[in-house]
RNA sequence: UAAACAGGUCCCCUUAUCGCGCUAACGAGUUAUGUUAUUGAGGAAAGUCCGGACACCAAAGUGCAGCAUAGCGGGUAACGCCCGUCUCUUCCGCCAUAGGUGGAAGAAGGACAAGUGCAACAGAAAGCAAGUACAGGUAAUGCUGUAGUGAAAUCAGGUAAACUCUAUGCGGUGAAACGUCAUGUAAAUCAGCGUUUAAGGGCUGCACGUCCAAGCUGAAGGGUAGGCGGUUAGAACUUUUGGGUAACCUAAAGUCUAGAUAAAUGAUAAGGAGGUCUCUUUGAGGCCUUACAGAAUCCGGCUUAUGACCUGCUUUAAGA
């Protein structure tokens, strides 16, 4: 399994999107939070990812670039654990929950932390046959 | 040496590993996927304040209103932008005067003999109500002159970043414009027939004017979501020739220079380069690479934010 990231594990479909914020569930470990969602239908990919920054809490974009970059590389380097080990499809939605600029390091650490709980949750709740 | 002002340059670089967007080639040959190569943020990409290009809107109508501009000349696709110049204002210097001259900075610099309004102090009075002293004059009277107040006195003057007038310009909406493909069920579209002019809607705010609108027949296909085009070769950039005080124009040669769409341009490591601090004065070590800030149809300006370096010049402070 490669670490890539490309165009079509991207989150984009708008209807996915408020779909997600309408009936996902979601794991919080400060200052970031996935918002996911089964979609049952089986798709081409395994997980469909987006990442997002409010605007509130930093107006420039410059800055929401940066997080958004930080964010979507420490996916990119975890994200096989889950890719190993799920069954059917999800979509992703990280947002960051935060104030100030954070430090590579600490994205990342949170980043293991959640998929390792959303591992298991989704284990729990599908067991493999 | 520091600060301010003006102009210019730059926005760390290289390599390796992992990764992202566009394009091209190869493989595949419809797509998907893979490999390789090329290329990939700014001076302001920002604010969206002006001016255009481009596209559509029912005849993009007419009048009024509204908005913008305002010496003169030039530049430009165009501008409210830029350049030159005159005039005025302020400050400084000199001559030495009630002015001249040099420098710097600034100017929303058309018209107050069309009308309306406003005006501190003084003054009887700065328009509608009056009048002091002296002299002249009369039947009589501020009727006339002078004095007095003031920058200005039944006569004008000042003021238009006061109304206003004059001249010139301005239709509206903006790439979520607009075109197109596939899907394809309407109350929506188009064409023909046809009705009432009552309400409503559209055409810029208002008025006029004008168009649409019930129903029937036929045609074509809408909305929502999505793909593609528009979409990056251009009022382009670089270097030189010639013209012009300059803005800028002209000619030649060369270059191809982001095109994403929940939105690419990143992460890690090493080295170099630069800056700064400490020890010290060959040198070593630590820290930082920082400011403002992220293209979204494209250009020309303006405004605002802001780091480093270089050049010029002026004033101030310090030193000699």
């Amino acid at each position: 399994m490669s670490s890539k990231f490309p165009k079509k594990e991207k989150l984009k479909s708008e209807i996915l999107i408020r779909g997600i914020f309408e009936e996902g569930k979601s794991i919080t470990s400060y200052p970031l939070k996935l918002i996911y969602l089964d979609l049952k239908a089986p798709a081409k990919v395994k997980v469909q990812c987006g990442v997002t920054v409010p605007k509130r809490n930093f107006k420039s974009a410059v800055k929401r670039n940066r997080i958004k970059r930080l964010l979507r590389e420490s996916y990119r380097l975890n994200k096989e654990q889950i890719f190993n080990n799920i069954e059917g499809s999800f979509a992703f939605l990280f947002l960051y929950l935060g104030k100030e600029m954070p430090q590579y390091e600490e994205v990342e650490k949170q980043m293991r932390v959640i998929l390792k709980q959303f591992l298991i949750r989704v284990t729990n709740e599908n067991p493999i046959k």
